[in-house]
DNA sequence: TTGTACGCGTTATCAA
DNA sequence: TTGATAACGCGTACAA
């Protein structure tokens, strides 16, 4: 690797003189020095060493992407079609963008805070921060900072979040389940907090709006930890055999839900419907073909990436939230009844 | 962020001292000395400018991952179940050993390797390299460098490679076919090189073996670009209905094959058998449940990460070939006829 | 046992 | 228009 100093002793001239081409600072140098420069640059096919100019500049032109995982889950997080097209939309926003993406993922906040300061990192996408993770990253970090789907009030007041009105997409699903007859509808989740949480509501007040009652019975809640996921989905497939439909909170809930009802030879739609929520892959590769919420996810790791970078030039967002609305997308696995 | 120079200021003693606490070199440090830097490091909870540690010692502690991309393709690389389950052992063995996971991810090798250099990466994980691109890379890069399923001779003379025996995975699969009373058999891929192209051969020793004879009609060809997908897809599927049974070269393909069929009304595998490769949660997620090809993405990450790591700790790796064995996985989509 | 001083590659300041 | 030089944070050879 030639380093500018190699190439200022070469040809003979300062260092300065080839930064400033480099950085086409035009106007500080003659016409001549810079063609030599650059032809000899092209040459040697130069490369700047990151680690010296971050230095120099204390920037990194690092974005990290912080995902808390959870060791125990039954898949890991980038088993998680979701969050691979989210990744995959943030990289290609990074990399157009001329930054580098650099993906932090840990169980432990304080090993992630440890990784971010090491490298320096110039902004941050947080994502499944749950609690008070995100309060404790931006305690220590102190660089622009924007998360995904947050629900926490103290961050959504201060950081900007590009959420999705989980709440009414939720709801639509819900309606359309009532719409087409069903009453006795369960809500499929693993968890009762954040975005589950808004999901949790739209179902509610679906469920309100048409006069249903809830009971506590109604919510089927998956324990999704390696060696109870399977049992869990069976317990949840027995259980859902006394409902007619099931709002499911993401795609991979339903599809594998579906298939446990199918293994305990219950069909769907025909004995009970199913909707999903995310509309990744794994629904519409499905036969039938999942009735499910749509939400591209890949679009919003872009927009979020794009917002870091602009806040990164100085740009003040013009507003906090960003909320993206999910719309319904009906395919084969709801069944109109009576 | 603290400095050892600010630390050494504040507790007057000298940055080599603090630097030699660091780095547990502790015979060259007393006792009382010891105790104080430490305390004082993790009060101020000191954390070590990893541009500052790069560039004094040219070490970057990052192993770059690089995936050559297919900008056209129907799907990202990110997308692809296959890739990222890898991606996810290899994140999860580089981060164990202390190393940090840079994922390059473009279709321009020379972009690649200028991201490369730019990083000063210590070693390298290459995937998905046709052609000469492994070998463009290797000319420019001089350090460590592991590859995984590379067919080129080149590259497996000179360097490590992490591969499956893609030829007996499929030979195994097909002679199953075979043995279900299959003959008409036809192999679906949207390529025939690199591995495809082993799995093929793997197919056709089999049809070899049982004197079927093969025909280029046989070969079922997918255009995987983004507008031709759907189209091939079910071209593929209609020519599928001349054969008792498809081989697919993987469970991506083999689900949307199935899709395509049932789209038109052929049932799997009463009409028709499918058999695919992988085995990831497509696959299992599919009902019927996909007859397939084990292999275990994950895992061979995680030891390709693990042998690069350990070439860079200076141990030379015992053999340059490793071949990992799959196995066949016998569930829904096959049908004994006859 | 501790401290000084230099080099890593780049950028920025300021003087020539 | 150009160049010398300091600074960024760390590790280390060598001196004390």
């Amino acid at each position: 690797m030639i380093t500018i100093k190699e190439i200022a002793a070469q040809l003979d001239v300062s260092t300065t003189t080839v930064s400033n081409v480099i950085h086409g600072k035009t106007k500080e140098v003659s016409p001549e020095t810079i063609k030599k420069v650059q032809k000899f640059l092209e040459e040697v096919e130069y490369v700047p060493n990151i680690s010296a100019r971050n230095l120099a500049q204390n920037e990194s032109k690092i974005i990290g992407v912080v995902l808390k995982s959870r060791p125990d889950r039954y898949i890991s997080l980038l088993q998680d079609p979701f969050v691979c097209e989210m990744i995959s939309g943030l990289e290609d926003a990074i990399r157009s963008a001329g930054y580098y993406m650099m993906v932090y993922i840990s169980d432990d906040i304080a090993e992630i805070i440890s990784h971010i300061s090491t490298w320096n990192a110039d902004g941050l996408i947080l994502f499944c921060m749950l609690d008070d993770d995100g309060q404790r990253v931006t305690e220590k970090y102190r660089k622009p900072v924007v998360f995904m789907d947050t629900y926490s009030e103290e961050m959504l007041k201060n950081y900007v979040n590009i959420g999705l009105d989980d709440r009414q997409g939720a709801c639509d699903a819900v309606r359309y389940l009532i719409k087409c007859g069903h009453r006795k509808i369960a809500f499929l989740s693993d968890n009762q907090v954040g975005v589950d949480l808004e999901r949790f509501r739209g179902y509610r007040m679906a469920l309100k709006e048409a006069g249903i009652e809830y009971s506590d019975r109604n919510f089927l809640q998956l324990h999704t930890e390696k060696e109870e996921m399977d049992r869990s989905l069976h317990r949840a497939a027995r259980k859902a055999r006394n409902y007619t439909a099931v709002f499911c909170c993401s795609d991979l809930f339903a599809v594998q839900l579906i298939n446990a009802l199918t293994d305990q030879g219950v069909r769907v739609p025909e004995d009970i419907s199913v909707i999903g929520f995310d509309d990744n892959m794994y629904g519409r590769f499905h036969r039938p073909a999942l009735t499910t919420v749509h939400q591209d996810a890949g679009y919003r790791g872009r927009r979020a990436a794009e917002l870091l970078i602009d806040i990164l030039k100085g740009n003040q967002p013009e507003k906090n939230r960003i909320v993206m609305k999910p719309h319904l997308v009906i395919r084969d696995t709801v069944k109109v009844i009576q």
